[in-house]
DNA sequence: TTGCTCCTCACGTCACGTGAGGTGGC
DNA sequence: TTGCTCCTCACGTCACGTGAGGTGGC
């Protein structure tokens, strides 16, 4: 690495060097989450001489990656091998191999969740629309009084409206 | 509520007892989570004399709704208040417009899910499109070795490719 | 000096996981 | 009796939330 590139590379970090405040509000976050990603070794920002925080641009590209991928309940842990199994590798094969599997079950697993959006999202429909029968309703929501009801008798169409409608709970 | 619909509903209950350890298993979860939601209020198996929990059809279709809603990331509070609404209401008008709130509520955020899973997919598939673009290479994944190589100029194409190709972590 | 943000402990929370030690039916 | 499942504590874990008490620049 020459001089001039590690000139640069310093120059790169100082500049644009957020601290933790901005960073949380800029990514609707909390610095308490920021600070605990750098508990666990997700990244590691420059500090100034007092001890602050400073981010660079890269450090929030990294954490807005962090953020999308722990949304979708992908645990810090696969998180983090994914950014070291590159570094760890010896070769570019090693690492393109290492990486693959884990984007491919990465892949799966949001497959699979999206799908349950979908079937979620169906069945939110399909119980606003029953729901929506019972506005103006001034009969009291017992299992005694909703007996003869129309909307009884298509509790079936939505099993999320089964939870709501269910009879007495113990 | 007349003598015979009272005995049509205990042999319901009582029919198709099943043991906890058999639901754990036809859930795909365990004795532990069911327990908790047993815990949390979300229903209440009955009990063999000797203590042991028993199932019904309408306690496993219960289980089953919880299940989806959890691994969309609701709280098991959300899940209690859809459960308890209707029941703490006094009209049918206000249980409606209680249990319409939630689930419009649940339905914003189940469509923000799933476009970040749609985010996610395209992230992922371009990173797997890069990292095939490594197979077979037999230099060490570094910064050094790879700055001239095709790959590193496409970085830009999946920000979650920048998350493993990333430069040295401290 | 006041107000604001930053820092480091450190305990709390939520949805379970994981033994520890004991009971009960075939 | 052995093997299997069930039970109730109760402590551990993961991803943070939430004060507690103190410092630092405008």
């Amino acid at each position: 690495m020459r001089n001039k590139e590690q000139q640069t590379d310093t120059a790169e970090q100082n500049r644009c060097a957020y601290k933790i405040g901005e960073v949380a509000e800029r990514l609707n976050t909390t610095p308490r989450t920021l600070r605990f990603y750098e508990e666990q070794g997700m990244l590691t920002p420059f500090r100034s001489a007092k001890g602050t925080r400073l981010y660079s641009d890269d450090d929030i590209a990294r954490l807005e990656i962090i953020q999308h991928l722990v949304r979708l309940d992908v645990p810090l842990r696969t998180v983090r091998e994914l950014a070291v199994a590159r570094p760890d590798s010896r070769s570019g094969d090693e690492a393109s191999h290492k990486v693959f599997e884990l984007l491919n079950a990465l892949r799966t697993d949001v497959e699979n969740k999206k799908r349950e959006c979908e079937d979620a999202q169906q069945q939110i429909s399909a119980a606003m629309q029953l729901v929506e029968q019972c506005f103006g309703c001034r009969k009291k929501p017992t299992f005694q009084d909703c007996k003869d009801c129309s909307v009884a008798g298509q509790i079936n169409r939505s099993r999320l409206f089964q939870l709501i409608w269910d009879q007495a709970q113990a």
